[in-house]
DNA sequence: AATTATCGGCACTACTTGAGTGCGGATTGA
DNA sequence: TCAATCCGCACTCAAGTAGTGCCGATAATT
C-alpha cells in the first residue's frame, strides 16, 4: 500500500542512532534499549544492513555494529534497497526494467507502463537524493517540491478511511 | 514494499483511457476489452474511483463511466487516495498524524518519526502535484528532481535481489 | 580454560494484505 | 420483455510482513 517497513523503520531509527555516535562500535542491544523495538528483530535488521555493507560488524564481547560511512553520505534509497529492495511501483515497474525493457506481462497495448515508471523513477530519485543525515536533522527544509502547481485543487473529501 | 497495488494500475489505465475520450460516456466492457484486466477486478476499481468522484457512472443500457475532471486536473494523489488509501510510509506516519500529531505507538523516543514524515511528505507532495495528464503524455519532462546532489556516490551493488 | 557477551544463520508460526472470483439484484434503453 | 449495464456483498487463495526460537561462532574477560 505505497508504505515502507517496520523493518526499514527500525533499520532508520538503528541508522540515526548509529550516526549518532559515528565511527564508534555500538552493540545491538544498546539501541534496543533505547526504543521500543523487538530485540530480535532489530537483529534482524541490521544483520541486513551489514550484508548491504552499509554498517560493519564485529563479533564477539564489546563487538557491535558501526556505520561505514557517514550520515551525510548515505542515501535513503540506500538503506531502503538494503532492507526491502529497491522500490516498484507495480507490476511493470519491476526489475524486469533492468534487465532489458520488456517482459511486462501486459506488454503489448499498455498505456500505463510508461506512467508507471514515472512514478517509480520519481519516487526513486527523491530516495537517492536525500542521505540520512538530512532525515535526523529536524530542522532542514525540503520544500522543493511544494512550490510546483501542476494540478489544483486538490485533496477534497476524497482520502478513503481506512 | 513500497509499490503501487494492481488496483492502481488498472484504475490508471481506466483513467487513461477515459480521458482520451473525455466527456463520453464508456462502459467498464470496452476498457476490459483494449486491456488484459480481470474484467470483474476492473469494475471493483471503477466503482472506488465512482464512489470517491473522480468518475461518474452512468447505470443501464448504454451506461458506462465519465471523468467528472479533465486530466490535466486530476492528481495521481487524488487516484491514489481512492484506490488504496492516502500514502503513508510507516505504522508512525499513519492517519493518526491527521487526527492530532500523536498516539504514535513508537512515542516519547521515536528519532525516527520525524523523518518517516519528510519521506511520507515528499512522495506525497510529489503526487498532488502530477497530473493524470502529466503521466499519459509521453514525452513530458520530469526531471525537477534530478538535478539535486543532496546526496552522491550511491546506487552501487547494494541493490537487494528479490 | 571457563565464562560471558556479542554477532550469525536457519526455520518456523501467525497475521495482514492483495489479487481475483461468484452471484444475484437494480436500473435503463431497445 | 429482453439485454446491457452498473451495484453490492462475501468469499477463496496466494504472498508478504511481523515477530520468535534456537543454537553455533567469535572474541574479550576472568
Amino acid at each position: 500500500m505505497l508504505k515502507l517497513t517496520k523493518r526499514t523503520e527500525y533499520g532508520l531509527i538503528a541508522l540515526t542512532h548509529l550516526a549518532q555516535r559515528q565511527g564508534e562500535v555500538v552493540p545491538a542491544r544498546e539501541i534496543g534499549d533505547h526504543y521500543p523495538i523487538p530485540r530480535r528483530l532489530l537483529a534482524e535488521v541490521l544483520k541486513d544492513l551489514c550484508n548491504a555493507d552499509l554498517v560493519a560488524s564485529t563479533r564477539g564481547a564489546h563487538g557491535g555494529y558501526a556505520l561505514v560511512r557517514p550520515a551525510q553520505e548515505l542515501s535513503l534509497g540506500e538503506i531502503v534497497s538494503a532492507l526491502e529492495g529497491a522500490p516498484t511501483v507495480s507490476s511493470c515497474g519491476d526489475e524486469n526494467l533492468l534487465h532489458g525493457e520488456n517482459s511486462c506481462d501486459v506488454q503489448p497495448i499498455c498505456p500505463i507502463r510508461s506512467p508507471l515508471v514515472k512514478i517509480k523513477d520519481k519516487i526513486w530519485q527523491m530516495m537517492l537524493t536525500t542521505s540520512l543525515a538530512s532525515l535526523a536533522e529536524p530542522h532542514k527544509p525540503y520544500r522543493s517540491l511544494a512550490s510546483q502547481t501542476q494540478a489544483n485543487g486538490l485533496v477534497k473529501s476524497s482520502i478513503k478511511s481506512p
